[in-house]
DNA sequence: TCCTTTTGTAACAATGTTGTAACCTGTATC
DNA sequence: GATACAGGTTACAACATTGTTACAAAAGGA
C-alpha cells in the first residue's frame, strides 16, 4: 500500500469508509471468493447450477450469495423463458475491476499449495 | 485467471485443493482482510494493542484472528520482556508475497468508495 | 497497598449463518 | 395424471461466531 492510498484512507470521509467495510464484509462471506474465482476463471455468463457445482455448497448460500453480488452491482442476472429455466449469471465492470488481485491472489495461494504438497 | 492455471487448479491433487479452501476459508474469516490491510500499509511490526485500534475490534477476536494468522504462517509474533508486556505482530515472506494482491484489492476497494461519495 | 499498563484468556449468552427438507413455477414427456 | 428439469424460496434446527465481562501477570508509581 503506497503512502498515497495510505493518507487517501485517513482521510478518507466516513460514508466511503463504511463502503470499504461493506465491501470487504461481502467479500469476507462464506464461497464469496470463490464464487468470484470460478466466475473469473471462464469468461463466459455462467448458470446457476454451474457455479453450484463449482463452489460445491447448497443451494440457498449460492443463491444468497449471487443476491448480494448483485445487490451489490458485481454480477448481472439474465433469465431465459426456456423450459426448463436457464439463468446466467455474469460479471460487472466491477468485478471485472477485481479480477487482476484477485488472480493475483489466487496464484499466491495456488503457489502456496504447491508447497504443501511439496512438503 | 489464465488457462495454464485453470489447467492448474483441476488437476490439482485433492491435498492442495484442501490447503486452497482452507487459506481461502482462512482469509475469509470476519476482520481478516482489514487485519492484513493495515499490516500492510506499514512496513514496521506492529503491537496487538495498535492492529486493535485500526481495525476497530474486540481483544478477542483480534487475538483469534492474530493467532490464526500465525498458526498459518503469515505473520511471525515476537514478545518482549517489558513491563507492561510488549507484544509485535509481523507479516512473514508469504503474506508479504500476497500483498500485491492485498494492495491492488483495496485499491479497487477504495476506487469504489470513491465513486460511492462522487454520486 | 493499590492502581496502572499491555496483552491476552475463559466462560457464556446473544446473535448470525448454514444446510436440509419441503415446496414452487412452467412446460414437456411418459 | 405423474414426473422431470432448472432455479430458486421458505422455515427451521443445528451449528458457529461474536462481544462482554471477569480475570491474570508483572513491575513501577502514588
Amino acid at each position: 500500500m503506497s503512502q498515497v492510498q495510505s493518507q487517501r484512507m485517513q482521510s478518507m470521509c466516513e460514508s466511503a469508509r463504511s463502503h470499504v467495510d461493506e465491501l470487504l464484509v461481502l467479500l469476507s462471506k462464506s464461497k464469496m471468493l470463490s464464487i468470484l474465482y470460478v466466475m473469473n476463471c471462464d469468461p463466459a455468463p455462467m448458470r446457476f447450477s454451474e457455479i453450484k457445482k463449482r463452489v460445491d455448497s447448497s443451494s440457498t448460500t449460492v443463491a444468497r450469495r449471487l443476491a448480494e453480488l448483485e445487490d451489490n452491482g458485481l454480477v448481472t442476472r439474465t433469465a431465459y423463458a426456456t423450459v426448463p429455466a436457464t439463468v446466467e449469471y455474469a460479471l460487472t465492470k466491477d468485478a471485472i475491476s477485481l479480477q487482476p488481485s484477485l488472480e493475483s491472489m489466487f496464484e499466491c495461494v495456488l503457489n502456496r499449495a504447491d508447497n504443501f504438497v511439496e512438503n
